[in-house]
DNA sequence: AGTCAAACGGACGGTGGCGTCCGTTAGCGT
DNA sequence: ACGCTAACGGACGCCACCGTCCGTTTGACT
């Protein structure tokens, strides 16, 4: 960690203005069009060559990873704040509503998010971290009887990735679309003495891109 | 369509022949890939040059509401099986559970029926209908008291939108995931005592590719 | 101010999809 | 059996994106 920061310093001015510039640029592109934009358009928007954005990152994945690292750390802060919620259930209500709405607003983000993209080891641990976290509020919210017993964790990654196939003409609709979504996905999730059993839950983490 | 039915019984054995296997090919190749597979892919599938799949099928989507025209009519019929049904509930959930599965099956196909492609106008008139059989099994639903009250027309275009973003490994995967998720879905849309608001529904049809 | 290397970006060759042209093949009607 | 034309498909030019090379610029240090 010691080696990258030095080696980030010492870059030369504006070598790290173009890095800057760049990073904004990705990330309004990525939001714009999703993660399979072309890099072309990114440099273009930042104003600088294809060379010079291939020399900051030589793969997408760097710079994809690098560009969201910012909003994937609003995620984890979304769990925490969840998890620090005194009431459970609304903690995890809440959680589902945000990152759904984090979602919405940005179409990389939900690829991204998924570290669909294998060779995102940067997240991994967060990410981990954050599931972690989100796990013990399911526990609790379970126990206190507001969360379905059959409930998993796939079954976020379920709901969040059926978010991310949500389109709409404009993104003000795609957004409010995704809140009724995550308000619906609330709903399902939410214990009930007369909730017909669920059929099981498949493994789906980590899938390619 | 009297016009329609001479031209085509009036191609050569040969040209009926390749017309029908590019068919086959492109109904493959859609499942496998997506509405976004190349041509090109559908021609070598199918033994046959570009030349010839664009003589039969001059735009993509012709070729797509042609291909798909039969498992649309499937659709159809998942709809018009569920407005029959004697428990207008049964019958909704149904309906959504089947639909659900397949699109999960077809990755082209979810696409196809959002007639996300403008101009596959031989679809809207089946497709109005079938919404509408799926409008009066909802209100006999809500009547009986078991769907929830607020629920939309939109809301199976979002249920519908948001099954087709479930990826997984393998086709196996992604079928029981969805099966998972229609059943959640279900879920969400029974009407319960205890049954929270949801924000407004949002205006989706009829979303561009 | 002068030097030097770090950083820049225009330009290139390669790939893959697109839609069309046109010389060739082979069904069909006599 | 034969000719006519519908139908075929290889090959072409076009365009977008990719990743890299290399001559030029410019920030940093003395």
């Amino acid at each position: 960690m010691r080696a990258v920061t030095d080696r980030l310093t010492h870059l030369r001015s504006d070598a790290r203005d173009n890095r800057e510039r760049i990073l904004e640029a990705a990330r309004a592109v990525f939001a714009a069009d999703g993660l399979d934009a072309p890099m072309r358009k990114i440099a273009r928007t930042a104003a600088v060559g294809p060379a010079t954005l291939y020399r900051h990152f030589p793969t997408k994945q760097e710079l994809v990873t690098e560009a969201f690292s910012e909003r994937m750390r609003a995620c984890y802060v979304v769990v925490d704040e969840g998890l620090a919620d005194p009431d459970p259930w609304r903690g995890f209500s809440t959680v589902i509503e945000r990152l759904c709405e984090l979602q919405s607003r940005d179409r990389g983000f939900t690829a991204a998010f998924m570290s669909s993209y294998p060779g995102a080891m940067d997240f991994a641990a967060d990410r981990g971290h954050a599931l972690g976290s989100f796990a013990a509020l399911a526990r609790r919210a379970k126990e206190a009887g507001r969360l379905r017993a059959d409930f998993t964790l796939d079954d976020l990654i379920l709901v969040l990735m059926a978010n991310g196939g949500i389109q709409a003409p404009s993104p003000a609709a795609r957004v409010a679309a995704s809140r009724r979504f995550a308000a619906l996905a609330v709903q399902a999730f939410r214990a009930s003495p007369d909730a017909a059993p669920l059929p099981p839950a498949a493994r789906l983490a980590f899938v390619a891109a």
